[in-house]
DNA sequence: AATGAATGAGCGTTCATTCAT
DNA sequence: AATGAATGAACGCTCATTCAT
């Protein structure tokens, strides 16, 4: 168990790192400094500066799919919006409260080489491939209207996500708040793919 | 205007080596090799390997903004809706006929360095300060619903579009044409962001 | 005698991870593992990784030594003949039965560094000289013919063997067996260095 | 041709330091330190430290080739014995007027990994090849008495010659010149492989 | 006596950049 | 304007050895 807490303490000087220098400009010298160790032990506990990368990319996930509910189709059309609420918002969280680990994600992981990128798009692709399931469930409810192809849809919405995650943490969004962010995304969202009918009824409600 | 040959000459050899590589990956050996010059001569047009790679950023935002014509005011919906669709589907077009400068903007720029992530923001800022304007001409024409917040929206969409040209070129999206993928992406974007009455008049016209 | 074995434990291990890997390639890490202990333990027992290397250098002549008898003046030509057959024979078997110790003797232990290759030089200065011993007294009984220089002779003779044996070991001289070795290097070797008038002799039994 | 010389400025440095420290204590830095060059530069002309080893290599055996003229079957014996006594003093004067070359040859490529010996061997096996097909040559021409394997009587030749060489450069050989050491090994070695009638011959001579 | 986590000097190699020609 | 040989700082990584337990 000591040499998890070894193995931790580098994860997370690591991440600090990374996030500051981005992951070329940031050396195996400048991990072992910030973690405070001798080089040797950076790889007693990882193979190379890529595989602490990797270890911080495969902690990401998890944390984000614990945050998701799925819904289901016992649940009313208010039930569900306000399940999507809290599951958009739980996602945005985990992004903005592990900004260092989000940062990697969404920045420096890509264009690194082939099998790098692939490890990348692996991760967004099970994103992807979740939100696509998810319309489809919504399309047998009759809640998503039919006409949309929802791969094509799942994509727009993971890159919407993206983007406004990153920009949220690096640009001056600073009128916005995470709630105000949250319905945004959401209301743009669900109206996108809402059947129109649905989208009258909850118009309703907004307005 | 020799010279601006022989820069342009070497712009396009870097863009090549660029696309086929990555920005890390890819040598100043790679480009003089790729544009048939000596080492020296690189540098008597380009003071970095770095400043070739913004030079190409530079050309890419232009081409953009050319497929680009706003809406007007004195246009009736089904007008713009059509304007939009050839807007949509020229930046689309732009994108995948120029498949190594996309994969540049998307994929190489990010996370070299601090200074450079600044460079890339400030490419795609332009472009959602242009779709933000975009949103808010719609709203004032009532077209666009008044309770979203167009910074916030206008940045989801420019996120969803980045991901589907990224994975329409990474991916296996053989099955999805060009159209398709406008017609998806354009009825998502609009129709989460048009006022419903507008949504119910242009359903109508879909179904 | 509990750390004697531990020593010998050791010893054994790395007997056969440097014959398997050669001096360079092989690391404490590898003996370590071999032998089944720690890392630490390996210090106890020898000082440096070089230290084993030596130790099992100095198992290795007593071996090759104890297989020699020396010629006695009392002997007839042909009683001569087989104890050097018998010498020959098994100074070869030493080497083949214990081919982890020959490789290192032969081959890894040559060009580590000045200190090391002095003690291998050491190693077979002892064997050569203990040779040109063996022809002087040959000569003064009269076998050896009185024209040579015993001690050049003397080294060609290690050469030989050590070749012979390491080509033995590492090349196809499938269709050579060891009597076929033994019989060609004796004959070669003794009609070499005996004098004309004894190699009639031998060599009318020969025919 | 400038770039060749550098090339040679390179391998001679290489030679001076591998017969000095070794190949494994040689470090590429004591070897552009010797040569006066930059780091850099020794990559231009040579993939790895290595290589400039093997290009070290290749330069050796066409000196010794150069100096063995093949014995015809038109010469008589005296002429044959004077051919071989040419011979035999080339190759031994090609090694000690190479010291390094002869200390690398014999020295330091051995035990480096299992390609590096192979090609080594390769060395060693040409001119044991060679020495056998001149052994053929003799008994076919009957001077090589016909109950010896030629393979293995070549084997223990060049063991004889490498081990003489070897010592000559490193041991107290003071005593003995160049062509005592020659005649010892042409006699030993002739003696060795003639067929005892030639001997007689010869020996009659000798006396 | 035994452990094995920790150390850090040192390695071979790369490559953006310079500069004499 | 063009060349390309030369540069050298910097990199990721290894491994014999140490030492607190």
């Amino acid at each position: 168990m000591k040499s998890e807490q070894r193995r931790n303490q580098i994860l997370e000087a690591a991440e600090r790192v990374f996030a500051r220098k981005g992951f070329h400009a940031a050396n195996v010298s400048d991990i072992v400094q910030e973690a405070g160790i001798a080089r040797g032990t950076f790889y007693l506990y990882f193979v190379s500066k890529r595989a602490v990368f990797e270890a911080l990319l495969d902690k990401f996930f998890p944390l984000l799919v614990s945050k998701v509910k799925a819904v289901s189709q016992d649940q009313g059309v208010e039930e569900i919006w306000e399940q999507l609420r809290q599951n958009t918002k739980g996602i945005l969280k985990v992004f903005l409260d592990n900004p260092e680990l989000a940062q990697l994600v969404l920045n420096e992981a890509v264009g690194l080489d082939k099998g790098f990128d692939e490890k990348l798009m692996d991760f967004y692709h099970k994103l992807i491939i979740y939100t696509k399931e998810s319309l489809e469930v919504g399309m047998e409810m009759g809640l998503v209207r039919p006409d949309i192809n929802p791969f094509v849809i799942a994509t727009a919405i993971i890159g919407a996500v993206k983007e406004l995650v990153y920009d949220f943490m690096h640009l001056d969004f600073k009128e916005v708040d995470l709630d105000t962010l949250v319905d945004n995304l959401l209301s743009f969202t669900l109206q996108g793919v809402f059947d129109h009918r649905i989208i009258s009824l909850l118009g309703g409600e907004q307005d």
